[in-house]
DNA sequence: TAATGTAATACAATCGATTGTATTTGTAAA
DNA sequence: TTTACAAATACAATCGATTGTATTACATTA
């Protein structure tokens, strides 16, 4: 069992030269021949030389790797994003940390805290549905590392942000219903501390005004939009005895839980009650009926906040203005909103 | 805008003391006493001080992270499994680093080399579908770093296992469509470098030999078991002019494709066709009609995987024997085989 | 041949934390 | 007060790679 500790000095002893002429050899230095080079890189492939990356990182006080926190990494939308961080990032030369939240603050505090004292040249983040607070994000934007926001947010103005229009998606959903003949529409809200779910919040409430709908705040229920709360929501809802013929939901899961539990109570989809949905899960698209809902262009989300992350990590000055770069939403229909043909 | 590079030394030198003592001090050394533990952490938390990770493991010779490499981690099995992974780690004060290999070859090999270069303390992998060659693995091994496969392996004396039993998982599947009276039933495979397919292709045959039902070579399909490969896969089937009534598919993607695509064509599902597949995606429940399906306790698998590694990893002389763990997998009846009431 | 210049390589400090060894400090016993 | 000993702290080397500066080797020109 050979030990894989071979380090440049043991590739200079082995050739009697020193360990800078193998490290600048290594890295092809033009101050040093070719034929010493030939010689380093011969004997480093015989010895099976591997660059100690802990070494390099700390004497070039950078780790070439950025961290990516998310809240969760099989939400079909974060893995989206994620396969388009990672695209970008090796192009250039990155690594990617990949960590979840799994939606909890306190591991979220922890995992920035790790990426931090790992030396990670920069965060891309989507926040938890607790995150309030975000002393510890400015803390590490202190230290001279850029953050960026994506899709999930929370309002600092010295960190850029990449979003899609939350409002516009929100308006289009819900006026989307409107156009299908709805007029008692429900609406199943997220953590008001997160602008996405204000802002979707915002444009169901401008979609009812244009088209004259009076509000019903009754129907307006908030939660953490888990499958669970999809069904008690539903069953609050039926509680009231208002007769809802429409849903919009800030996301798929709460919607595509609520479709289940209407049908399985009787009730025809979207006949009865029409159901749009949030985020554009796979799941979305097999579920009967087939979920109405906003697609989010994660894969594109991830490339541009990666790209937006690297020239800010290139910019050691770390005088880059804030960019704040907003993507259009798309309205997919289906059939749990297809009154009229 | 205030730079966090505080080391150790500027603590000291505040202090007037060395900088070996105020390590000491923040690792709680009995070297030092209180009194000076208590002025280094205070002024420690004063200067916003950070440990450099890079730094100490350096020193260490040691990262205190795992590597986790998987095919893709919007796969709710891998996802579950990273879970079990994450959970166990931390508790254990280890960090995770999560990699997709996207079931390239390639790419599987850089990240490899990635995390060893950046020194992981141990790995755990799931291989991807084209891996055949594991040169790389075996140098990992040979610096004296563990890894364990989990799920997806190659034949590796040296090298611990946790599997599910996929003979048994193929012949359960087979077996519970013959039971519900299938005679015809066709079988998706997926390469044949991975055990997995291997075994569970062996479980459906034995399921057939002792049903005493012929074997027939034309309804053996192996690909890659993709999304598209089960509109092939059925495609193929029906130009041969047999009439198959089960399915028996080794992935859950796979088996929905080829559900849809027959409702599609007008088949009855299960009347017509029983489908079985496996993985238990959480889609499967979701479909119409819903999947049967093998479980694959996957949080389990993970967090046995994370201790096993971690023995390995604490055992320093590498003396450990390799374990070869096998879990029951579960047969979730629903309603794509229900041909019997 | 000696002077000059440049190409190639060696030396040594550095990144920040850790740790074995040496030194200082303080206290108790003689 | 001196000796002895232990407790507390300082010194210095180390992990492996990088890089500014110093030195050597060699070739060219006067």
């Amino acid at each position: 069992m050979e030990n894989n500790k071979v380090t440049i000095h043991d590739i200079a002893k082995e050739l009697n030269i020193d360990s800078s002429t193998v490290s600048r050899a290594l890295s092809n230095s033009d101050r040093v021949t070719q034929k010493t080079k030939d010689k380093v890189n011969a004997k480093a492939f015989e010895l099976g030389y591997q660059r100690n990356l802990l070494a390099s990182n700390l004497r070039n006080n950078k780790s070439n790797t950025i961290g990516v926190i998310v809240p969760r990494i099989s939400r079909h939308f974060f893995s989206s994003a994620i396969a388009g961080i990672e695209e970008t990032a090796y192009d250039a030369g990155y690594n990617v940390t990949i960590c979840q939240s799994l939606e909890q603050f306190d591991r979220e505090q922890k995992i920035i805290q790790s990426l931090s004292a790992n030396r990670v040249d920069g965060i891309l983040i989507s926040i938890s549905m607790e995150t309030k607070d975000n002393a510890i994000l400015q803390t590490f934007k202190n230290s001279g590392r850029p953050i960026i926001f994506f899709d999930r947010h929370i309002d600092i103005p010295q960190i850029s942000t990449i979003l899609i229009d939350d409002f516009q998606g929100g308006f289009d959903a819900t006026e989307h219903l409107i156009l299908q003949g709805c007029r008692k529409i429900a609406h199943f809200s997220g953590p008001q501390n997160l602008e996405i779910y204000k802002n979707r919040f915002k444009g169901y409430i401008a979609a009812l005004e244009k088209h004259k709908i009076p509000l019903n705040e009754d129907l307006i229920i908030s939660s953490k939009l888990m499958e669970a709360d999809g069904i008690e929501n539903v069953k609050k809802l039926l509680s009231l005895n208002i007769p809802i013929d429409g849903i919009f939901s800030s996301n798929d899961t709460a919607a595509i839980s609520a479709l289940q539990y209407l049908k399985q109570q009787g009730f025809k989809i979207p006949e009865d009650i029409a159901i749009v949905g949030f985020s554009n899960e796979p799941i979305s698209s097999v579920i009967e009926p087939s979920l109405t809902t906003i697609d989010q262009p994660g894969f594109d989300m991830g490339k541009i906040a990666t790209n937006l992350l690297l020239t800010q990590i290139k910019d050691k000055q770390g005088q880059t203005e804030p960019e704040n770069i907003v993507l259009k939403p798309v309205l997919i229909q289906r059939n749990s909103s297809k009154k009229l043909s």
